[in-house]
DNA sequence: TAGTCAGCGCTAT
DNA sequence: ATAGCGCTGACTA
C-alpha cells in the first residue's frame, strides 16, 4: 500500500473519458466525458491546456451519452449567446481538490451579467487570504464557459488572466453585457 | 503608474 | 519536506 488513502491526483483519472466535438460559430470545443459527467471542455484549438496522456485513458470509440452531449452543445451554446445555460449536463468535477471544488462551487453561482473578484471569491468560500489560490483554482477549471471563470475581475476592474486564451474573456463578457459598458 | 511584498494552495523535486 | 509558481491584492514612492 502506498501513500495516499483516498485523496485522488487532479492528474489521476480512473475511468477513460469519452471524447465528442461541439460545434459552435466560435470554433469547435471538445468536451469529454467521464462515468459521471462532463469532467472536461476545452476551447477551439487551444494550445498548452496540460492533461498528461499516460494519466488520461481515452475510449474514443465509445461516444458519450446523447442526453449529455445534448445537453453540453444548449448549455455551450447559451453561454456563448450571453444567456443563462437553460439546461446543463452533469459535471464531473471530481479532478480537483476539495479546495478548487469550493471554488469551482462559488463560481458557479456568479449569475450571467455580474462579476466578481478573485479576493470576492476568497471571501466566499471562507479562505479571504486565498486570493490567489483562488486565482489558481480557476486556471484549473476543467470546464469553463459552464462553471464561469470568465467572470471573476481583478479587484482593481482589469480582465486578469485567463487559461483559456486571454482574447475569450472580454468576448464572453461583452455578450453577457459585463464589459464594455463601464 | 510602477515596483514590491504578503499570502495560499498546487505541483514537481 | 520544500522550493517555485499562479487568472491576486494592498501598500509605497
Amino acid at each position: 500500500m502506498n501513500q495516499e488513502p483516498e485523496t485522488r491526483r487532479a492528474t489521476e483519472q480512473t475511468s477513460p473519458l469519452r471524447r465528442a466535438l461541439i460545434a459552435t460559430e466560435d470554433g469547435c470545443f471538445t468536451a469529454e466525458f467521464s462515468a459521471h459527467g462532463l469532467a472536461r471542455l476545452s476551447f477551439p484549438a487551444t494550445p498548452g491546456i496540460r492533461v498528461p496522456k499516460s494519466a488520461v485513458s481515452e475510449d474514443l470509440s465509445a461516444p458519450p451519452p446523447p442526453a449529455w452531449l445534448k445537453q453540453t452543445c444548449a448549455a455551450v451554446d447559451d453561454v456563448l449567446a450571453g444567456r443563462a445555460p437553460r439546461v446543463f449536463p452533469p459535471l464531473d468535477l471530481s479532478c480537483g481538490t476539495p479546495f478548487q471544488q469550493f471554488v469551482w462551487q462559488a463560481l458557479s453561482k456568479i449569475p450571467v451579467g455580474e462579476t466578481r473578484s478573485y479576493g470576492e471569491i476568497a471571501r466566499d468560500i471562507g479562505r479571504p487570504r486565498a486570493v490567489r489560490a483562488v486565482g489558481a483554482a480557476c486556471g484549473a477549471n476543467p470546464v469553463p464557459l459552464l462553471v464561469p471563470c470568465h467572470r471573476v475581475l481583478a479587484a482593481n476592474g482589469k480582465l486578469g488572466g485567463f487559461s483559456g486564451g486571454p482574447e475569450w474573456k472580454p468576448r464572453l463578457l461583452r455578450r453577457e453585457g459585463s464589459w464594455g459598458e463601464a
